[in-house]
DNA sequence: CAAAATTAGATGTAGTGACATATAATTAGG
DNA sequence: CCTAATTATATGTCACTACATCTAATTTTG
């Protein structure tokens, strides 16, 4: 559906770039929803998703919360406290780096890489619902998102 | 630049699908963190600016609470405190609805239309970053983010 | 090397998102 | 018309973003 009419703005856009602004904030949030939803069962959050999927890659070396930092999506997140979460639930462990005293160096666990496993078998997660496009469409919108960050 | 050097994924992406998922949140993740940044010296979150906007667009009308709930980009977001945020900058005034007495009047005072107009003004805001694609190029990217949506 | 600057991370706070529950007013049904 | 259902909004909780500040460890520099 067109974003004016979704949002029911009687006040029309005053350009196509602040269309473009409205339209990519309202499908990122329409797109997290359906996200979160979809990982609840697991008991993760979004965040908490992507931080283990970081630490997968990594695995089996450890990652510094720093590399998380770097890697993560939403940049300013909070990472020391999304691992605190991903401890209670035994989804990673944690220790100071030999190395250097200030560092912590986080790993995932195997009950970790467990749920990760049973979330990829589900993975209708997200891609489920972008099929409305073609791959085509797919690759035009990446390229242009992309170009839109410079 | 590619989202794959953003955010470092050593992982390819299974699908371009799934680079779309990740494209659309990061790019919203950095437009909102800009937009931000571009209102915090109003003393306005996005959030309530996009609310101060629905109810200027109503203006001299009141909106209630649930009119506010219908127009906001993000749906769940929790209008009537939003509300309190603004009445406190008296941006706005409250009452109760004389037609239906659960019902509140939400309208937005002089001082709230003045910052809008101030905001408009320096409306770089959204704006000014996004001039990495064409004009023709944000209509195509409105139509893909529009289909996507379904 | 010792003091200063930098770096890694933790922690506190305000605002918000998602969601459940509560309350009061209004409408609907028998 | 009186009770039950619905509606409009408020409130409480948990997780998270943004941001500021703090501590401890390491690096830089004079």
């Amino acid at each position: 559906m067109e974003i004016e009419k979704e949002i029911k703005q009687n006040l029309k856009f005053s350009s196509e770039y602040q269309k473009v602004a409205v339209n990519i904030l309202y499908t990122a949030s329409w797109l997290s929803t359906h996200h979160a939803k979809a990982l609840k069962p697991f008991g993760l959050t979004p965040q908490q998703f992507n931080l283990l999927r970081i630490l997968r890659g990594q695995h089996p070396q450890p990652a510094t919360i720093n590399l998380l930092i770097d890697r993560m999506i939403d940049k300013s997140s909070n990472a020391s406290r999304l691992v605190d979460r991903l401890l209670e639930k035994e989804f990673v462990y944690r220790c100071v780096s030999d190395a250097d005293k200030r560092a912590v160096n986080v790993t995932i666990t195997e009950k970790g890489l467990n749920v990760l496993s049973q979330i990829d078998k589900k993975s209708e997660l997200l891609e489920h619902q972008l099929q409305n496009i073609s791959p085509e469409e797919a690759i035009q919108l990446n390229q242009l998102l992309d170009k839109l960050r410079g």
